[in-house]
RNA sequence: GCAGAUGUGGCGAAACUGGUAGACGCACAGGACUUAAAAUCCUGCGGGACUUAAACUCCCGUAUCGGUUCGAUUCCGAUCAUCUGCACCA
């Protein structure tokens, strides 16, 4: 009699993928909605309960939108490019894409066992070369329009494995497998401008409805301030060195100047340094920290004065020193600094070991005492400006104005804009990955493949161990790199890195939009149809660079006339992270680890579902519970029981109409908000409801199974065309509307406060005119007043009557 | 350091634009059914005082301190704690 929810939920199953139920129709005349899961890795772990947290909630979006009368599309894809499969091929020999398509499979299973709503008709999948043909398509139109060039850049090299390193195989500065140290080594590779989009990646943040933390991010993420360039002469040289500064107002107390280890002015002006040998030394040290080593804050720093050459300070006129310290980043502003260690922690901080003059030039505006030798004024908004000739007394915005004009006016610098987004570094040198569609000829230089010889497969290898001095390991078939130049047909080599695996999913959900198509990256039609996404949900740990890289992608292809919309997703959410019974972060060492196939085969993927967002908020972190998940079994339990309750009736019966038409109100908001968990609240208090009085009639059963559909949609299903005789399926079915006339009660119960304390309660009739309420309260209250004054009375009309006693 | 968030019973959590704090669930306790147990169903469940006991009644309670208000979990200011992302970005 128990309701089997394992037969039940894999009848159901078998039937809509083998169907294509849920699949999104090309009727291009009905209104759409486009929601969009990050599309996973296939690892060999397979899939984590994380993963259908986020895949459930929209979900039951979807699934709503389709009963809604939406033409939906829900799509599901692979994102199999990356290191994990490549290092098991390294380990085990086994191709990659062995590895993966079993790992797909697996994935497969999985999902459609928790009976998501996928349109399983357009999987995609990265490392299919249909697909990333469209992705190497791409950057060779990127390459045409000049956002693609190569740069020397330094790669995480591992002295001990003789191997380039993605950043996230560096731990701690050593190489994740083998422990040596890692340096950076310099390579020649391919780099993306998206600096060129910085400005409009901040700006069109304005036109989408991000949550504020994920626009807050991405506006952090690229850093974007205001400040000026200034130019210092180097007495007695034609040599200058510019500075970039977000503090202009402070020129006249730049006491020295600091440049990176690596600026070129140390080669320029050679013969003039007294003590190169030491310079030298201290560039060479420099050189040999990791990127780990030298954003170490705690550290001390280090640095020492380049000897026979000075700068003058454009304003003083003054002659002032110039250091060497590698915590000034050459990739930044100019790789130079003005230092004004009165007002910056840093250059006081540095000032203070080397003993280097600090001059106050701003002062608190509310005279406070303060001692600039032992520690800098900082304060922008309280701050006035002294011993600054022109600028005295000025505010530090009013001074930052006024000697922009004057460097401007004078020719010694101007206002600037920098970023900290930096371009993006787009060659790996790793062999699973998309092959970059270039070829370097000795005569035309690099050339793009043409579109027709699109895809470069991937060739087969039979060693996936890098080449050595961090090559890929492409570079050791020489067959294949060795080619002819598209351009003037001699001889030429191919590029034999590969592309990150930011690349397929910078563009994946474009091609879920029309995925067979072999012509294009998806037909116009489709475009502009489907964009833009309308929900994109995923982790925030995405929220940075993946968000970034497809906008600025998507951007792009914009420029280029491909997409029609200026940003690729209208609203993007983002789940939290579900952590395990001990409310750690699950992993296998620590052994919390919660396997999703236990959880099917012992609750069911109904229970399973309704547990995820039952859990808590849906954007917050929260812990696994066995004990909550066996509880909304138990709910779903009492759910299939309802059936012995069962009475006839078409219409709601006056017990449970208001109660009907409140609980349609509430789910419906709660669904459209990601409420999910008073959504799952609001069910259980409905149950409750028809428990109480032993009775549900055939019309509330049938808009309960419709609203419960979404969230657990194998168990109303069968109770629809088992229990109602349903022919169509439910998931078919319109939406339950609600009246909002029949969600108000007549009646109210009106708390009386004193002084805003609860004192007691009356019941009125909704509207009842104030007189008649006032009445009500005196005759229940007076006796409590025990010799108080009433002083004042508010009556907030059908909410609440507080009397101020005294 | 910067940015963002969070703080409510034994636990996960509710509370719409300020208006009966703790909905819903878990755990726990009591009862019904059963030879018994499980399952199921029903009831209770923030802390304290008063009381033989219960009801009634009263007091305290949403991290801490203060403010605005007839009324604050909600708004404002300060403080503390925890989490997440970024970080020598001039």
């Amino acid at each position: 009699m128990g309701y089997d929810f394992s037969k039940v939920e894999k009848k159901w199953q078998k039937k809509w993928y083998s169907e294509g139920t849920f699949n999104a129709k090309n009727d291009y005349t009905k209104k759409k909605w486009y929601g969009l899961i990050e599309f996973p890795y296939p690892s060999g772990q397979g899939l984590h309960v994380g993963h259908p947290r986020s895949y459930t909630a929209l979900d039951i979006m979807a699934r709503k939108k389709r009963m809604e009368g939406y033409n939906v599309l829900f799509p599901i894809g692979f994102d199999a490019f990356g290191l994990p499969a490549e290092n098991y091929a390294i380990k085990n020999h086994i191709h990659p894409k062995i590895t993966t398509e079993k790992n797909v499979n697996h994935f497969r299973e999985q999902l459609q066992s928790l009976g998501f709503s996928f349109d399983w008709s357009r999987e995609i999948n990265t490392t299919d070369p249909e697909y990333y043909k469209w992705t190497q398509w791409i950057f060779i139109q990127l390459y045409k329009h000049g956002l693609a060039y190569k740069a020397t850049m330094p790669i995480n090299f591992c002295t001990g494995c003789k191997v380039g390193l993605a950043n996230e195989e560096v731990v701690n500065g050593v190489c994740e497998r083998c422990g040596s140290p890692v340096v950076q080594k310099e390579k020649s590779q391919w780099m993306l401008k998206i600096t060129k989009y910085a400005q409009r990646l901040i700006d069109d943040l304005d036109d989408v409805d991000f949550l504020d933390k994920i626009k807050a991010q991405q506006i952090n993420w690229i850093g974007r301030s205001e400040g000026a360039e200034v130019t210092f002469k180097i007495a007695d040289t034609d040599e200058s060195l510019i500075v970039y500064t977000t503090r202009p107002d402070t020129l006249f107390g730049a006491t020295y100047m600091v440049v990176a280890p690596e600026h070129h002015i140390i080669e320029k002006l050679s013969n003039k340094i007294t003590n190169m040998e030491e310079i030298t030394e201290y560039r060479h040290k420099a050189s040999l920290k990791s990127d780990f080593e030298r954003a170490e804050l705690n550290k001390e720093k280090t640095g020492c004065e380049i000897k026979g050459i000075k700068a003058i300070n454009p304003l003083t006129g003054k002659e002032i020193p110039i250091w060497i310290s590698d915590y000034v980043l050459i990739t930044y502003g100019t790789g130079a600094i003005m230092a004004v260690p009165a007002h910056d922690d840093r250059d006081h901080e540095f000032a203070t070991k080397f003993n280097l003059p600090i001059k106050q030039v701003i002062k608190p505006n509310d005279n406070i005492e303060i001692d600039i030798q032992k520690e800098p004024f900082t304060d922008v908004e309280t701050g006035i400006l002294i011993n600054s000739d022109f600028l005295n007394d000025l505010s530090v915005e009013d001074a930052k104005i006024k000697v922009i004009k004057y460097l401007e006016d004078n020719k010694i610098g101007e206002k600037k804009v920098n970023y900290k987004l930096r371009d993006w570094v787009f060659s790996r040198q790793r062999y699973w990955g998309e092959p970059i569609p270039m070829v370097y000829c000795e005569e035309c230089g690099w050339v793009p493949l043409p579109e027709e010889e699109l895809p470069l497969k991937l060739p087969e290898v039979k060693n996936f161990e890098p080449g050595e001095n961090g090559e890929s390991p492409l570079a050791k078939l020489t067959d294949w790199v060795n080619t002819t130049c598209p351009h003037c047909g001699k001889k030429a080599k191919r590029e034999t890195d590969t592309m990150p695996q930011w690349a397929g999913s910078s563009w994946y959900y474009l091609r879920y939009m029309d995925p067979h198509n072999d012509k294009e990256l998806a037909s116009k039609e489709a475009l502009e149809y489907w964009s833009p996404v309308d929900l994109y949900n995923g982790g925030m740990e995405h929220t940075t660079l993946h968000l970034l890289y497809s906008r600025f992608w998507h951007k792009f292809l914009y420029d280029i006339g491909i997409v029609p919309t200026k940003e690729p997703y209208q609203k993007r959410t983002s789940h939290g992270m579900i952590l395990g019974t001990n409310g750690e972060k699950m992993s296998k060492s620590k052994g919390n680890v919660i396997n999703p196939d236990d959880i099917v085969r012992d609750f069911g993927a109904d229970a399973f579902r309704v547990y995820e967002m039952f859990m808590g908020p849906f954007d917050q972190v929260a812990a696994w519970s066995m004990e909550s998940i066996r509880g909304c079994l138990k709910f779903l339990d009492r759910v299939w029981n309802l059936q012995n309750f069962l009475v006839d009736g078409d219409e709601y019966s006056p017990k449970f109409e208001q109660m009907m038409h409140k609980s349609i109100k509430k789910i419906t908001f709660d669904i459209d908000n990601m409420k999910f968990n008073t959504a799952v609240s609001t069910y259980m208090t409905m149950i409750n409801e028809f428990y109480k009085e032993k009775s549900i009639n055939k019309a509330e059963f049938k808009t309960f199974l419709q609203l419960l559909n979404p969230v657990a949609p194998h168990i109303t299903e069968e109770l629809w065309q088992t229990v109602l005789n349903g022919k169509e399926m439910l998931a078919y079915m319109s939406w339950p509307q609600y009246d909002e006339e029949k969600t108000i009660s007549d009646e109210i119960v009106l708390p009386i406060q004193f002084n805003g304390k609860l004192k007691a309660t009356i019941t009125i009739n909704l509207d009842e005119d104030e007189n008649s309420v006032k009445e009500k309260v005196h005759n229940a209250i007076d006796s409590k007043l025990d010799g108080k004054k009433i002083v004042k009375e508010i009556y907030v009309k059908n909410k609440i009557y507080n009397i101020v006693v005294k």
